[in-house]
DNA sequence: ATCGTTTCTCAAAGCGCTTTGGATACTCAA
DNA sequence: TTGAGTATCCAAAGCGCTTTGAGAAACGAT
């Protein structure tokens, strides 16, 4: 059942018709009805590709994941977020286009999403220092909306970030004001924009006290359970272990955790753990009352609003360049206490 | 630049442009070769919309996931899955089609991606007992591979699953031989069919032994962490605590572990623990040794089998419905021990 | 030179929708 | 009664590609 086969049905010419289920004023309210129920009743849903063809818009909104054997990027992380941005695509008609791509033809593959008009639109995802894909993305007239920021990046763009700085300041004050001097930073891969912020977080709260960054204290890596396993380790045991611990995320603080608990320490009494919380639906931070005291913010709201923002461009609601920069809510949980007076 | 500007360009018709881009035989070679380097000098791609119309293919494969309140579906397995499924979309020139749906309308879905030709085909995800969906795919006569089975199912259909019953079976054997009669199982729920198919092998190791099951050691629910900690601590603070639990996932593990551990347990002697292991690439079961003694399976390359399948489906390489049941490996990690004598 | 064959190329007809630019009928004031 | 204005509908021209059905050119065999 196409459009042709509706209209012939119903005695009208296709214009009238496509008038008519979309919503034009030409056309007399009680044909609208009409057209309607007909449509209704004979189970008519116009075809997507020929609906694309005509209109130029796919309806649909790209997501590029680089496969990379050194950074991954398909994680917990991610699926919240394009679960919730999926949730706003499917709100407003949208749905997602996900395209798996070799990192070294990344910026190919925004090209040819541009140039072959697979997508209305982009999410950019884990955007690292001066990122490339933004001036590409600009110049390809491609609409984008970034989920983080990209540090000395000087072509306009929108995002959504969380204060990444500001939290790890505030994490590493609330630690310092429990008296501990020796935090260790359990950090995600520099390269990254978000790690970079959360370094400097660390690093202007540790200043602010006169306290010099021990190099042997801060690590950075894919924020995987045995890396924060492997470097608490480390830490602990050596001669001059931390008495606290800033992990980037809640996956390798399970591995903090894990080797604290194994040394036979108790958390929150012997050494202090904060991390970062993305509010992952599968990995909650405790039920109820939080387990590790987490500079939270939910990357599934970031993934709703990314999608809102993006959308709101590509049918011109905006303008220009929109930022939002969200805090993230300091919660305390059990993984803190005072510093151990040794 | 299109293709008419480019046959214009070239002084061949669209045809011959579009047969030699194409691979079709009715064009000299020598032609082929200008045409080819006409395309690449001008940057030429052809439109991906106009392609599909004319071709009524779209290279691209659904994936639809409800969104509910009680079973969360996108989580850090779904991802290792899309990530592989995804690797093997971009090899074949495919990519993937997220629509994040109401639960309510899951099926009014499957039904506008047929009828409005949004996709080429679908992967079915978490199917459960008797599953609907999959007779509803076969009547719309759109191309499906399920992750999994479904059980009572009468339909024909492809699938390819990890032997739940066969890893369940052979993780309560592996308990039960280390002296091991109290087993806890901390199950998904299940309404899923691997999940019923898990405790089928639980329950199937411990007739065989003559035990019976103690409904207080059995609890099935979203495999989250909380839920792992929170049924370990019931387990334990009883009056009858298991000697060993069997949990369904890495993540609910998890949560056994911290239960364990709190108590001033140690795992692999005080108390045991199995769990099934996706191979997150996220959540390793550890560097190197690992953590859990597991049965385990990739996720991720069932996702990219899955791809493969479909994608032979879709293209006419295979004829009827395909079957790819996948053995778990039974990895032995420092989790597990000797029954506890008491 | 003639006739089939093969090789190469083309014009034109879709694919199913939207949208432009009228046409027709109907309304109402002058 | 007439003309302007409005409401309603239509035919046809795209959107950019693939594919059909044929025509032209080249070739070898007779």
């Amino acid at each position: 059942m196409n459009l042709r086969d509706l209209s012939n049905l119903l005695g009208l010419s296709q214009t009238t018709v496509s008038r008519a289920l979309n919503g034009y004023p030409e056309v007399k309210e009680a044909t609208r009805i009409r057209v309607a129920e007909a449509a209704l009743a004979h189970n008519y849903h116009p075809n997507t590709r020929a609906k694309s063809l005509a209109t130029g818009r796919t309806m649909s909104i790209g997501h590029v994941i680089p496969l990379s054997s050194q950074h991954e990027m398909v994680n917990c992380v991610f699926s919240d977020f394009i679960a919730g941005a999926g949730e706003s695509y499917a709100r407003h008609g949208y749905d997602m286009r996900v395209s798996v791509v070799d990192d070294a033809k990344e910026a190919e593959a925004y090209e040819r999403l541009a140039s072959t008009g697979k997508v209305d639109g982009v999410i950019v995802h884990g955007p690292r220092l001066n990122d490339e894909r933004i001036p590409l993305l600009h110049n390809l007239g491609l609409p984008f909306v970034v989920h983080g920021r990209s540090s000395n990046c000087m072509t306009p763009y929108s995002w959504l970030d969380v204060n990444n700085r500001s939290a790890f300041r505030r994490a590493t004050d609330f630690l310092l004001d429990l008296g501990h001097k020796r935090i260790g930073l359990i950090n995600g891969i520099e390269e990254m924009d978000f790690a970079m912020r959360r370094r400097d977080g660390y690093r202007a709260a540790l200043e602010a006290r006169g306290i010099s960054i021990d190099p042997n204290l801060t690590h950075a890596f894919e924020m995987t359970e045995p890396f924060g396993y492997a470097k608490t380790c480390e830490m602990l045991d050596s001669d001059a272990p931390p008495t606290a611990i800033i992990a980037s995320s809640l996956i390798p603080a399970l591995g903090v955790r894990r080797a604290i608990e194994e040394r036979g320490l108790t958390m929150g009494k012997n050494i202090s753990i904060i991390c970062f919380d993305d509010a992952l639906s599968y990995l909650p931070n405790g039920a109820g009352s939080p387990i590790f005291t987490a500079t939270r913010s939910s990357v599934r709201d970031a993934g709703r609003r990314c999608g809102e923002m993006l959308m709101d461009q590509i049918e011109g609601r905006t303008t220009g360049p929109i930022h939002e920069l969200w805090e993230a809510e300091l919660v305390v949980g059990g993984s803190t206490g005072p510093a151990p007076t040794r």
